[in-house]
DNA sequence: CCTAACTGACACGATTCAGTGTCACAAGAT
DNA sequence: ATCTTGTGACACTGAATCGTGTCAGTTAGG
């Protein structure tokens, strides 16, 4: 196509390869390159102590190149969010798949997985679990739909195991965001106080919180078993 | 010094009444009007969109004043942060008073109280659910601490209610955070959605959860009686 | 009544940052 | 070779707002 230089070509001017690589690829890296930078910079400082500027000068570009992606820092903050949002539940749902069967080992290893993320990639987790709520404009994304993507992934998980008679679906909505929000609570403390608390006491402690709810719910795999 | 009434007087200049209230006074009616305005404020336009301005105009005062009570904007946050938890906590113990024998009375009076407050009072709510989040300085007041005045109110139900064989301290706080933080998720989206959701089927699920914990925990009220 | 504390309105630097524009240089295209 | 596009550095404008300063007018108190 790009043999054709004029003509019927669309509308953008001649686009042309630069250092060996297309335009759109360039652009896409460019992309990417202040993606991460923003994921960096947001995770650590916060979203407000975050300039424009400071966000190119991390990712090695200028601002230009910032409004060719971005239309303004919190169109930025929501694309940070969905890609880290994305990357964390892949790793929730890889280290669950085996267990799917098993409603008690399936929440150890969900729980254990969403500390161990949080421990590991610190930024990302202020990020989506703090930073996220500075996001006004565009309500939805946070607020309307809280972690609307951590509720059905835990309701998903849950409507296998439920027996015909369970409650209401507005009911277990209700319970499976309560059940997001204690586990976005606690990441959130142990975020600000430096990962000092033990994983295991927290996975054990919402493991009981979940394992109430499963009783609750009539999941056999706690009707019949006390809690810890 | 001057007219020295009293040579030994401290270093304050002579402070005198004025529209028949003591210097004090003034000072404190000063304070009252900025904090009021600065939780109308904050609470409804966010922390980051409200300028010591802005605040000032609602009060009726200049900035000279604000100063006088504030160093800055963080400040005046903090103090509405705090003066907004103790009354939202205030509600809760009377609303629950009559029933500190009764768990499942407790719990549910608790519950139809906090979100009781919530919708009547949003503009609080937002405040110390939501906004409170931009404090960065202080870490403590809402990180390291994160809601720690919920999280005792929430122990200190729950304890006379313990069998002998409960749960470590340490677990048990983890889980009342949970707890509090599932709470707090569910009004963040209340609030963010117009309280569309009936308010019945918040505290029902709600009710479940706790329900389930309280089980876990052996409490007698849930250990012999289904869920709902 | 006359001085000094008090008050309100507003002006003023200073700073930070968003968003746009300019210009010289590098690298493909022809 | 040279024309066009891509790129990077940086200047520039304009807005917002913080924190301080000034100044005229008002009220108590001697």
């Amino acid at each position: 196509m790009k043999s054709a230089p004029s003509g019927n070509e669309t509308a953008p001017p001649h686009r042309r390869r630069y250092a060996g690589k297309a335009a759109s690829t360039r652009q896409a890296e460019r992309r990417a390159k202040l993606l991460a930078a923003g994921i960096r910079l947001i995770g650590r400082q916060g979203y407000v102590a975050t300039s424009i500027d400071a966000v190119c000068g991390e990712a090695g570009l200028t601002k230009r190149y910032f409004y060719e992606s971005f239309s303004g820092s919190e169109e930025l903050l929501v694309a940070a969010y969905t890609a880290v949002v994305r990357e964390f539940l892949a790793s929730i749902m890889q280290a669950t798949a085996p267990y799917l069967g098993d409603s008690r080992k399936l929440v150890r290893a969900g729980l254990q997985q969403t500390f161990g993320y949080v421990r590991e990639h610190p930024d990302k987790a202020r990020l989506i679990m703090i930073e996220a709520m500075s996001v006004r404009s565009q309500l939805g994304i946070l607020y309307g739909n809280s972690y609307n993507e951590f509720v059905s992934l835990l309701v998903g998980f849950t409507k296998p195991f439920l027996q015909d008679k369970g409650p209401d679906d507005a009911i277990l909505a209700v319970m499976a965001r309560g059940a997001v929000g204690a586990l976005i609570h606690l990441c959130q403390g142990w975020i600000a106080t430096g990962f000092k608390q033990p994983i295991e006491e927290l996975v054990s402690g919402t493991e009981r919180i979940f394992g109430g709810m499963g009783r609750d719910l009539g999941i056999a795999a706690w009707v019949n078993a006390p809690g810890s």
